[in-house]
DNA sequence: CTTGTGTCTGTTTTT
DNA sequence: CAGACACAAG
């Protein structure tokens, strides 16, 4: 998305906009682009590598069909995944073209489906302040279905039910449309159908619910249907490998069948890029569409204006060992470039301070930390990175964790907000009626719970039910909320979210807390985050009324005014305008905000390959290319889990433009034990001329055997801690490790390698070697031999220890 | 109702 | 190793 600063500056690609006439707009465009850009109204599939300037063909797309009066504003859907996307697209359509975007509808499958249901709440069956769940509250409340039910969590077990739940609906499946085929299945089953009710109950939608209902909305109601597929003359999608099957549908919904409806769907897609099977992503999307759609042609956008040429092998190299693609090569104009430079380290500590010290040599030739992004498979793997680099006083980000609106004192205060705007949501009163503690107990909710519940009431709604002090303090806990509801009437969303932060007891209960100090800035900086919504949403004195929709006969015709971009519809029927609260609380649920506030700095960043999507840097380290790790090991055992670590590997190498390093370590620390890695399959499968190798080629013989071996240096406990087994993965055994009874694992037949290991090794008493860990020593016994071997070894300040030899790693010194 | 202890379990993530 | 969570004791 963020295709600014390229190779130094070889590229004319992502100048300035041109001004705005047609020719301009077009101008420098190539002419897959082109094509792409002024291909006649109809369906399209655009095919679109990696940094193949993808979002400027969208762009440019839309101010296209604008400019040459094809469609009014009114007439554009585009949708994107991420908020972000959806920024940029509009960001950059304003610097294209001197219109207001307002009258588009551009922005996530999410936030459209929001907009959509508030504008139709009535016909929705929802209320008009109906609150969004995230993923945590989605999670709370299916438990509490399940504890409801009396089902036996060990069974039914809450974390798999509610993902259950949510591939459901991204199927879009009711519960009445499962057929279970099992007990557990049949227990899903009602759990699902209990969590709707509940959710209907009170208010409340989980994301899937948004896309479901939407959908459901159209297939239902005709003249809505008749309505929409009139209005939306092109509908743009981005990222479309990354639509679920429901996702699909609606947008074939809102399309209706182009003959009638004279529609047209732009797609553009990288099937190479698809990353998200896990979360119901599906690929097959882009053949269905091109087949369903009768697409009369694709077209490729080969041609990269961001890396050089050897990391265009590189990538280029690996991705063609999948089998199931489409079919691209990118290429580029820049040359080749420098070569990728490949580490392997002793350790993952070891492997740490190499990219530390690569990045000061960068730092030295006078790039900036920003440019240097440091990509891993899994999350866990930051922390030895972290460490190496704040050790290194290098400054660096990382994104991912926890996000602003998830942080725990954020969702409190927010609770209470959403409590303000509807008592009845269940969620927020179970998370905020004791926090900060009012004398509320276990023992009270429960009873509270129970009257709720067979009374179909919510629970704000049976406090009468509990008598005695829970009772009363239940009761002066719904007097408090009503009390803010009362003190916050007609205030401005700030003095609003300040007066409910103290009112709570919120502020309060954190200034007394030791920790509290930071908690107390997330707060005020909420204040913020609230205020800056309010003047970036235009809420305030003078807010433009604009004409939703003039389409005649229309459910929404005549709307009064969109006061903002997506949260803010007003209502179709009584044209009543949603409170700044209200699109407060959904901004919160839409859009979950970043992580980091520290935002400018310069500094290396840290992220996944999944959050890297998107992004790109001149310098790009990706790490951990072991096997087990990257391809991850729960997704190396089928076929399609492996095209799809591939995929992400892909990912990974086109998110550099001038220099990539790639490098894995012998050993690794993950969950607390040692483990021993082979380097990753996808560096074998890379072009050798496009590497250059800063250690040698399998080196030692950590690299190439004992995958999953317990290391066996624990002294003092003899052979006691000794772990070896077969191939097993690591974590079979974890615990059992520290165990007796895993002696027995030593009878476990044992591969070649490790006999070689040994004879390589020529270990002789006396002999000096070296260990990653335990540096120098000197060999003093000799025991066993073949796979049994074993070798006391004195390593000075770390003491005396006896090691496996063929799970340790000894380096012989002469 | 709070606090401490023990157990468990560890991909990827937007909305 | 470390965070989340459940349960028992105070």
């Amino acid at each position: 998305m963020t295709a600014h600063s390229t190779p130094a500056g070889l590229f004319d690609q992502h100048g300035q906009p041109g001004e705005p006439h047609s020719s301009g707009l077009l101008k420098g465009l190539n002419p897959e682009q082109l094509a792409a850009v002024t291909a006649p109204q109809g369906p399209l599939l655009i095919l679109a590598g990696a940094g193949s300037g993808k979002t400027r063909v969208l762009t440019t797309r839309i101010a296209w069909l604008l400019q040459t009066g094809q469609v009014s504003p009114a007439g554009i859907m585009a949708v994107t995944f991420t908020n972000k996307a959806a920024k940029e697209m509009l960001t950059r359509l304003s610097g294209m073209l001197p219109i207001n975007t307002r009258g588009m509808w551009i922005g996530t499958f999410h936030g459209l489906c929001n907009r959509f249901l508030r504008a139709h709440h009535k016909l929705a069956g929802l209320p008009q302040a109906f609150q969004i769940l995230d993923t945590q509250d989605q999670f709370s409340a299916v438990k509490r279905v399940i504890k409801a039910l009396n089902f036996d969590e060990e069974r039914c077990v809450p974390k798999q039910t509610s993902w259950f739940i949510a591939n459901a609906k991204d199927d879009g499946k009711r519960p009445g449309d499962l057929v279970p085929h099992d007990d557990l299945s049949r227990m899903q089953q009602q759990v699902y159908q209990a969590y709707e009710d509940q959710c209907q109950r009170e208010g409340v939608v989980d994301f899937g619910e948004l896309m479901l209902r939407t959908y459901e909305l159209m297939r239902d109601h005709p003249e809505l249907r008749e309505h929409y597929q009139r209005r939306f003359r092109h509908i743009l999608v981005d990222e479309f490998q990354d639509t679920n099957r429901l996702q699909y549908a609606w947008l074939k919904m809102f399309a209706g069948r182009p003959e009638v409806t004279g529609s047209s769907v732009f797609a553009v897609g990288d099937d190479d890029q698809s990353i998200y099977a896990f979360r119901g992503a599906q690929v097959g999307n882009m053949s269905d569409f091109e087949r369903e759609f009768k697409v009369p042609r694709v077209i490729k956008l080969e041609q990269n204006y961001r890396s050089y040429g050897h990391i265009l092998d590189a990538a280029n190299t690996l991705i063609a060992q999948n089998t199931r693609r489409l079919g691209k090569n990118l290429r580029t104009d820049a040359g080749q470039g420098e070569p990728i430079r490949v580490h392997e380290a002793a350790s993952d500590y070891a492997d740490a301070q190499w990219i530390v010290d690569e990045a000061r040599q960068l730092v030295r030739e006078g790039h900036p930390l920003r440019e240097m992004a440091v990509l891993y498979r899994s999350n866990a793997q930051s922390r030895v990175i972290e460490s190496a680099l704040f050790n290194a006083a290098v400054p660096y980000k990382v994104y991912g964790g926890l996000r602003f609106f998830e942080r725990a004192e954020v969702k409190h205060a927010l609770a209470y907000l959403r409590l303000i705007e509807n008592p009845n949501d269940d969620t927020s009163y179970l998370r905020v009626v004791n926090f900060p503690t009012r004398g509320i107990g276990a023992r009270t909710m429960e009873q509270l719970q129970d009257a709720a519940r067979a009374t179909g009431r919510s629970l704000w709604q049976s406090i009468a039910a509990v008598s005695g002090k829970g009772g009363n303090n239940l009761a002066a806990f719904n007097k408090l909320v009503d009390g803010m509801r009362e003190a916050t009437r007609g205030l401005t969303l700030r003095e609003i979210i300040e007066h409910v932060v103290e009112a709570s007891g919120l502020a309060d209960f954190y200034r007394l807390e030791k920790e509290g100090q930071e908690r107390l800035e997330n707060l005020a900086e909420l204040v913020n985050a609230a205020e800056a919504f309010v003047t970036q949403e235009g809420f305030g004195k003078d807010a433009v009324a604009l004409p939703v929709d003039e389409t005649p006969g229309s459910i929404a015709e005549g709307l009064p005014a969109a006061v903002a971009q997506v949260n803010t519809l007003p209502d179709a029927e009584t044209g009543e305008i949603i409170s700044p609260l209200v699109a407060f609380l959904t901004h919160a649920a839409l859009e979950a905000g970043d992580n980091q506030a520290q935002a400018g700095q310069d500094a290396v960043q840290l992220m996944t390959v999944h959050a890297a999507k998107g992004l790109e840097f001149d310098y790009v380290f990706i790490t951990g290319l072991e096997e087990g790790l990257f391809p991850h090991e729960n997704s190396m055992n089928d076929a399609d889990g492996l095209e799809e670590e591939r995929r992400l590997m892909y990912v990974a190498i086109t998110r550099a433009r001038k220099r990539l390093h790639m490098s894995f370590c012998q050993t690794r620390m993950l969950h607390g034990q040692t483990r021993y890695n082979i380097k990753s399959r996808f560096l074998d499968e890379l072009p050798e001329a496009a590497l250059k190798w800063l250690t040698p080629r399998n080196q030692g013989f950590g690299s190439g055997f004992a995958k999953s071996y317990q290391d066996a240096w624990s002294s003092g406990r003899g052979m006691g801690s000794m772990v070896g087994a077969g191939a097993q993965p690591y974590r079979q055994w974890g615990g059992s490790a520290r165990s007796e009874d895993s002696f027995k694992d030593l009878t476990a037949p044992l591969p070649k390698a490790m006999a070689q290991a040994k004879s390589e090794g020529g270990l002789r008493v006396g002999q000096s070697v070296f260990h990653n860990k335990f540096g120098e020593g000197v060999v003093l016994t000799l025991e066993g031999s073949g796979a049994d071997a074993r070798v006391q070894v004195n390593f000075g300040r770390h003491g005396t220890k006896w090691l496996m030899l063929s799970v340790a790693k000894l380096t012989p010194i002469e």
